[in-house]
DNA sequence: TCGCCAAGACTTTTT
DNA sequence: GTCTTGGCGA
């Protein structure tokens, strides 16, 4: 009998799906099927155990992978999803805090202060408290503080080693109150307070813990502590936790996460079982050799044996540029050769790279072809001017005690409020114990008959006006859709007129307004709260076009996506281009002194290959331009890890010949030492009969594929096979009795 | 109050 | 080399 939900999974994949209850580790290879997995699970659980949707909750890091859940589940499933809780770790906390705001210090509408406002914040903090902000960057001392939050430390909590510590400990209990006043949350708030929350409430802990009885989750390796003790008391009545994770694709370690959170998995649940998924189906055979050449060298994690049944696949080819331009040159001609003779579209391709910075040459490369491509990240779209200010506006249309929003707004378009008169309205509402939103409502209500009119001087009859428009807003927020208010700010404030100017760059600004309107549409039903909330959680990942249908129904031939490695991370690609391979920018010489650091250079430059479908590209550039002057760089480190047989080197465009023989011996005449080969070259030829992706019957199991075979010391051939009925098995290959298959 | 200009920073990765 | 910030003049 046919099973759509269960029949297409490998052994280890279908075991992860149907497991029983408890606690379940699933350490999935890149291109192992981790999504798939994870949507299996849940399908099953709803589907064929008949868990009621309102139980579970599934957590992600990305909207872009809850909503491919989400789709996912809804195709394969026959009942309904209501009630499940599916979204990123930020919304699900967010939605969380909502509900429960009455037991912390916050109002149910508070907002979520992107990263320009929480940097905003701390730089108010820090020059309230007199600290020199040379000395101590905001960025920095927002850095630490959000280290501090992301180990769960409260302001007054935090631990103090350092002068600077000192200083960030002030700034931090500083810059807490302001969010405070402000009604306001950053990103790691949400995660600090959900899990306060839940830890000092032991009723609202006991409610949530009843109510999921079981929890996934997506990427582990990415969670830090605030989300591993999340997900600890989710769990904590029924223990039924999946969690699935990679922790040679643990590449947020700044950002608070800890791939250990997986053996800190095991050790707090001693009789969880572990489950291995080792086929990639994504990759060639050179890609994945390419890939372990590169992870093998890391120590500290679970040896996985990734094998692939999609043959050998052509070989990486290696290009190095005298210069960044050329490198980018490189780039856009390759991809237009194959584009013009029809064997690649554009959407088949992607351009990695280590910084935003080097997405510059790139850009400029492609806007000088012919070729479509899309940017990702860097804040393209929400980091605009333009759409910062609207969205502004409706933030404080939703919480007028968001300071930082008012403050944005309050000159746009100017009329006529300067420093002056911000102080003065600051000054009156400091006066009062109330916010400057406050005031300028009071005013706009009152008008000269505000306590507040003769504290402001002598634009109280335009801050009035603009106090007046806000309550208007206001008053229209719960009555009027959400669109019919973003048109109504653009027409009271004559935002239109003020953005385009006739200008190309103006009309530019105004299509963009354009565009977050068309946004806003999607929230017609949900409103300005979940509108607003959507804004201030999209991540990069979630601004990626897919290839869209066009009018035949055929895909459409998409656009070359240039991004950072770490935004690559749970992508693929056909083709994969790798620009900057050079000491300094990868591994980045900011890691060069922290092995832990540098080991997470080499997963990142590992992610990125293992992004490749069927051909991968590895790029660097003798020299670059940085601030305006040439800086000369070595070959990468990493790339010494890759089997020179994987290998075709691609030209040569050195422009001095000593440099040329340098990158010659490294590129073409490189010779590995032994103890860096040990892990790519196979074992003495002599006697081994077995090798990887071969086919074999066995007795006992039936037909498998090779993914490993070595001799051992005495000589005997160690045989790993991955049979269809059982998973992978050790054999010794002369007791074994295999049968090679053509 | 606002726009212009010069000086300085900027380059690690981001929910 | 370019973008942001801060200071100054109109």
């Amino acid at each position: 009998m046919s099973d759509p939900l269960l029949d297409d999974l490998n052994p280890q994949q279908l075991k992860a799906v149907t497991a029983g209850d408890g606690q379940i580790l699933v350490l999935a290879g890149p291109g192992s099927g981790k999504t798939r997995v994870l949507t299996r699970r849940l399908v099953y659980l709803l589907d064929r155990k008949g868990v009621p949707a309102y139980d579970i909750i599934a957590v992600t890091f990305t909207n872009k992978a809850a909503r491919e859940m989400e789709e996912r589940v809804v195709t394969l499933m026959h009942g309904g999803t209501d009630g499940l809780w599916l979204g990123t770790f930020h919304a699900m906390c967010a939605r969380l805090l909502r509900r429960e705001a009455k037991a912390l210090n916050l109002s149910p509408n508070f907002v979520i202060f992107d990263s320009d406002d929480q940097e905003a914040l701390v730089k108010r903090a820090i020059r309230e408290l007199n600290i020199d902000e040379k000395m101590h960057r905001p960025a920095g001392v927002h850095a630490s503080i959000s280290n501090a939050k992301n180990e769960l430390y409260a302001p007054a909590d935090m631990p103090v080693t350092s002068y600077r510590d000192e200083v960030v400990k002030r700034v931090y209990i500083r810059y807490q109150e302001l969010l405070l006043a402000n009604n306001a949350v950053d990103f790691d708030d949400l995660l600090f307070y959900a899990t306060q929350l839940l830890r000092d409430n032991p009723s609202i802990r006991e409610s949530y813990a009843r109510r999921f009885r079981y929890v996934l989750v997506d990427e582990f390796q990415d969670t830090n502590l605030a989300q591993y003790e999340l997900l600890k008391q989710l769990s904590s009545v029924h223990k039924n936790i999946f969690v699935v994770g990679d922790e040679d694709q643990s590449i947020y370690r700044w950002r608070g996460a800890d791939y250990r959170n997986v053996l800190r998995f095991e050790k707090d649940f001693p009789d969880c079982q572990k489950i291995l998924l080792e086929q990639n189906y994504r990759s060639t055979q050179t890609v994945l050799d390419a890939a372990r050449g590169v992870i093998d060298e890391n120590r500290n994690r679970t040896p996985k044996h990734l094998f692939t049944t999609r043959g050998e696949g052509s070989k990486i080819i290696t290009y190095t540029a005298p210069d960044d331009i050329d490198e980018a040159d490189f780039v856009v001609k390759e991809i237009q050769k194959k584009v013009n003779s029809n064997t690649a579209a554009p959407g088949d391709f992607a351009v990695m790279y280590r910084t935003n910075a080097q997405s510059r040459v790139i850009e400029e490369a492609f806007m000088r072809s012919a070729i479509p491509y899309q940017l990702i990240g860097a804040q393209r779209f929400y980091g605009r001017r333009e759409v910062k200010d609207m969205i502004a506006f409706l933030r404080l249309v939703q919480n007028p005690d968001d300071e930082i929003s008012l403050l944005r707004v309050l000159g746009v378009p100017p009329r006529g409020i300067g420093d002056k008169t911000i102080a003065n309205i600051q000054a009156a509402a400091f006066k009062k114990d109330i916010s400057a939103g406050e005031v300028l409502l009071d005013l706009g209500q009152k008008s000269d008959a505000s306590p507040f009119w003769a504290l402001i001087g002598r634009s109280a009859a335009i801050v009035a006006d603009f106090g007046s428009l806000l309550e208007d807003w206001i008053a229209l927020r719960d009555q009027v859709s959400l669109v019919t208010l973003f048109d109504r700010i653009i027409q009271d404030t004559g935002f239109e007129a003020y953005i385009n100017d006739g200008t190309d760059e103006g009309a530019d600004r105004w299509e963009n307004v354009q565009e977050l309107r068309r946004l806003a549409f999607d929230y017609q039903e949900k409103g300005i709260t979940p509108f607003l909330e959507s804004l201030a959680l999209v991540s990069d990942q979630d601004t990626i076009r897919d290839a869209e249908l066009n009018g035949t129904g055929r895909p459409a031939r998409g656009t070359v996506t240039l991004l950072t490695l770490h935004a690559a991370k749970g992508l693929e690609f056909k083709q994969v281009f790798i620009i900057g391979l050079d000491e300094g920018l990868l591994p980045h010489s900011r890691s060069r002194d922290d092995p832990e650091e540098m080991a997470e250079e080499r997963r990142l430059f590992y992610v990125g290959i293992t992004r490749a479908k069927d051909q991968l590209y590895l790029l660097r550039a003798e020299r670059r331009n940085s601030f305006g002057n040439w800086e000369y760089s070595e070959p990468s480190r990493f790339l010494d890890a890759i089997d020179p047989a994987l290998v075709k080197h691609h030209g040569r465009a050195s422009r001095s010949p000593r440099e040329a023989q340098a990158r010659d011996m490294i590129w073409d005449s490189y010779n590995p030492s032994p103890s860096r080969r040990v892990t790519l070259e196979p074992a003495p030829a002599a006697e081994q009969k077995y090798k990887e992706t071969m086919r074999v019957r066995s007795e006992n199991w039936g037909e498998g594929i090779v993914i490993e075979s070595k001799m051992d010391t005495d000589g005997e051939e160690i045989v790993s096979v991955q049979f269809e009925s059982v998973g992978i098995k050790r054999l010794i290959a002369s007791l074994a009795k295999l049968e090679i298959l053509k």
